[in-house]
DNA sequence: TATTTATCCGAGTAAAACAGTAGGACGTTG
DNA sequence: CAACGTCCTACTGTTTTACTCGGATAAATA
């Protein structure tokens, strides 16, 4: 599995949408905005959400995207895994033989029982969840104005390039000595 | 955390290095040979793994690895980090706030779970346990010749590129559609 | 019908990390 | 001193990441 900032960016994305679905589609350029990712990039994440029927678009003025189905039946694992598609899993090829000897490497099952734990834990959490908890932390989601011409008077602040992939699991010093 | 097939080179090669050191220091040429890893990369390898003291070295003829502590002592987790050593942490900073709205990232709390969950799986597997998982495979650990001299003559197998970063932990299909 | 809005789609790009290689210096042993 | 084996820095090709750009398509509105 997987994670990176790609990742994380659609469960972001995906909180958001959740978070203000409820007043009809949302647009990405709405959440572009307040997520600071930037237009395109979303663009091409939501485009893998739909395929995986996670998100359902409509197009034209008014359009925007919706959850495909209730929040609590969407999982974190099922965001990942739309926008990180996996190349191949275990790279000895699962059932090969890593080593020219009959067995499988000596780490198979190891890594096997580590990814399987992450995915429980991912799937174990739904969007409904994490939705709840901005909820519960008092986010204010306000309502989008009824005058749509008034967005485009409002200055735009430039989403930043962040290029650090991988850098969201670094295990930090957790075993760094003082 | 990061887990790359560098993280699960240095498992391997440790592993290796579990099972045989009881005959003495083990050279990383013959880790590299036994493992299809590259000589040079285990060196890079085992340089992280020395200054983080789970290792030890001795130089010259008869010289090589041997384990800084216990088996039993050594965890997964540790020899992970050595090899991986972070960049930075959750990338907000952790205590930062990623917007600027006051508040810490929406998924912070989410990726930081996730990342002391697989913490928690890796520092619970010790090394000692993966060598006794290769013993009961039935693997045997022949002695080393005691002339030295006859491995030169050895048939020596290339070790085999693979330039697959992150396909280890890819999720597969766990969710792919039939 | 023309225009605006917004999703779609493919190609292209700079930076970074991965997975090594290359070449040598250094310290032991015989 | 020569062979062995660790130590160390720097360099390199490939892949991935995190985007951008240009345009096509579809729907609502003027």
């Amino acid at each position: 599995m997987r994670l990176t900032t790609k990742g994380r960016f659609a469960v972001t994305a995906m909180i958001d949408l959740g978070l203000r679905q409820s007043g009809g589609p949302v647009t990405l350029a709405a959440i572009s905005q307040r997520q600071q990712i930037s237009l395109s990039y979303l663009e091409q994440l939501f485009g893998k959400l739909r395929r995986n029927e996670l998100v359902e678009s409509t197009r034209g003025p008014g359009g925007g995207y919706t959850l495909a189905r209730k929040a609590s039946d969407i999982t974190v694992a099922e965001i990942i895994v739309s926008v990180d598609e996996p190349i191949d899993a275990t790279q000895c090829g699962g059932k090969e033989n890593c080593l020219g000897e009959g067995s499988r490497c000596m780490t198979h099952d190891l890594w096997a029982t580590l990814n399987q734990r992450m995915v429980d834990f991912l799937t174990s959490v739904t969007l409904q969840k994490l939705v709840d908890d901005q909820l519960a932390k008092g986010l204010l989601v306000e309502e989008a104005p009824s005058l749509k011409r008034a967005i485009s008077a409002m200055p735009v602040s430039q989403p930043i390039r962040i290029n650090a992939p991988n850098s969201v699991f670094a295990l930090g010093n957790a075993f760094s000595k003082a």
